[in-house]
DNA sequence: TAAACTATATATCAAACTGATATATCGTAG
DNA sequence: CTACGATATATCAGTTTGATATATAGTTTA
């Protein structure tokens, strides 16, 4: 029956954090969160609906006058609710990796496709991993200074009103990115080397 | 419009191996891959009908009398459809983990909640590694001697008949779960040290 | 040996989720 | 003043999941 909902808890984690708008959530997993999380518009706005319906959450007064945006916050249910799901034990991810499903079905063909295809990957890793670097770096000073580095706000406006706490699990988090793309990295240049001997 | 259908080229690829039933396929990817793919039932005997539909996998006779299992075989223009596939561009993984997601959203709670998060985290992973380099350590003997040891077919019957190459890759594709698991594990070591200093 | 399990095997479906597209307004660079 | 990109909300077909239904073969245990 597909019970599991987890944009309705995702979100109402980010209102949480602060009250945002549809548009605001779905920019700031797509920004700051991409590298473990993703939701779509298709799921974001019928979820804020739902979370009214369900009391969890709340429409805040659109501030200014013509104010194009609807922002919500969350509601003392909603706390409440959101504490015990994030409390509950997490079931292990069922990942599909795309990469991974072609460099196990390519058995049955000559290895040159399988180096070509790691390089690719080990080139989108190294990338992926230069942001990470350049993330930690100014999130390191930020933590430290209880400061937010200009350039931080820049890249992700998002974080501009987290508090010292807020950031030092962010940092945290994107540690976990930046040991997993260095853990795919070592594995590309492992069988790189095993399938050129 | 949600083009992608991996299913179907992940169900080509292993009938590209070899024959199969859509339970032994689903019972393969729950066995053997799932650490880096999933299939549901749901998906795997519409999508065996619709192969057989688009002229990319053929129906085989069923062996033995009373044989209740329908094996399926990729066609000549299944394996050019696939071989096209498997050597297209894989996009980055959209990957959903719940467990980062608690983690992230949790910072505004006592971190001693985060504490318990990360310790059951840690030993998950720690469960999942010792799997894996079982496995790894009989794979090895397996690719050095071009034979299957005993306990191997017993835990992953699945695997009877691949060839050498098929295990070396098999044992490739392991190498990257083992990579993956033990950055996982060592980021768990960084974080709580760094929540209990 | 009969009953209780467990594994094999196929099928179905509501609910969850994605990816694409439609529409309209605002700010700003040319 | 206008083309363009960012902001903002909405919709929906197609994909995928997770749960459940059904039935038979084999195996354990009372």
């Amino acid at each position: 029956m597909a019970k599991p909902k987890k944009t309705w808890f995702a979100i109402l984690g980010l209102l949480s954090w602060r009250p945002m708008s549809g548009y605001e959530i779905k920019k700031f997993v797509e920004n700051a969160l991409s590298f473990f999380w993703s939701e779509s518009y298709g799921q974001v706005y019928p979820t804020l609906k739902a979370l009214v319906d369900a009391g969890l959450a709340k429409k805040l007064p659109r501030d200014g006058l013509g104010s194009r945006r609807q922002r919500y916050s969350i509601t003392e249910r909603g706390k409440r609710e959101l504490a015990k799901w994030l409390s509950s034990p997490s079931e292990p991810p069922k990942s599909r990796n795309e990469f991974e499903l072609k460099f196990f079905l390519n058995s049955s063909r000559p290895q040159k496709h399988n180096l070509k295809l790691v390089e690719e990957y080990r080139s989108q890793q190294q990338e992926l991993l230069k942001d990470f670097l350049e993330s930690e770096k100014l999130l390191k000073i930020a933590v430290r200074n209880d400061a937010l580095p200009e350039e931080l706000l820049e890249s992700m406006p998002e974080i501009g009103d987290s508090d010292n706490q807020q950031l030092t699990v962010f940092y945290l988090t994107l540690r976990h990115g930046i040991h997993a793309a260095r853990a795919r990295i070592a594995w590309c240049n492992e069988v790189l080397s095993f399938l050129q001997s």
